[in-house]
DNA sequence: TGTACAGTTGCACTATGATGTAACTATTGG
DNA sequence: CCAATAGTTACATCATAGTGCAACTGTACA
């Protein structure tokens, strides 16, 4: 579930599309987790997943109302532990390695491998 | 996690402080589980309670801004199934029940005891 | 065509949360 | 003081959610 709000908190501060690898090293975690979970935000309706070769582009839901009230509530929560804030400066980092805003490059933290 | 939603919804739709047999007649579940569920959403800091006599008054926490946030998405959330509206019609029947705005009696539904 | 790699998923397992029972405290009213 | 009742909680149990592994699909590039 944390891991869940995490991915959320960090598409509504940042808004743009991101694949599966820029999660990883954002978020720290090994793929088969974030897959899963994006998965699971996408059944829910929250997230919208289109392929684009070898890379797999997510992006928020904006249609029903109640979902862009719920995003302005994940914007508003505390960041206890400032987990949040670390996951956005290394989503930054990473979107540096983008060319022509596209993704070109695979996982890159040897932390959190798979 | 859906009967805690209920009681929040319940509250943030109707605002004003109700005991535990208040609670079990809207949302007709034993009292042993709404007990359990008032204590985490106590913990959690959206509750506060505080005893009268021998019934226990619960109410929203508004301090911290992002609750606020929060209940206006638990408000915007959708009824699917019309369970929320329900909660609130039986919520309404059972304050009828107060006397100078008061709780003056416990249980009265006959299928979710104890 | 074959290899590398982004991403997904079935399976078994573990951790966490919800539940039912029943015993408990506290308060009211006789 | 005692019975009745509002509310709480320890304990065991069951249900659900999260995890790790490994095998899998699909695409790009040499």
């Amino acid at each position: 579930m944390t891991r869940r709000l995490r991915i959320i908190r960090l598409k509504v501060m940042t808004g743009d599309e991101s694949c599966l690898c820029e999660l990883v090293d954002s978020l720290q975690e090994p793929s088969y987790k974030l897959s899963r979970h994006l998965k699971i935000l996408r059944q829910a309706g929250l997230l919208s997943s289109q392929k684009k070769g070898r890379w797999v582009y997510h992006r928020l839901m904006t249609k029903p109302a109640y979902l862009e009230q719920l995003y302005a509530t994940v914007q508003a929560l505390p960041n206890s532990n400032g987990v949040y804030h670390a996951d956005l400066k290394r989503f930054h980092d990473r979107l540096c390695l983008r060319e022509g805003g596209r993704c070109q490059v695979g996982i890159q933290s040897c932390s959190a491998q798979n």
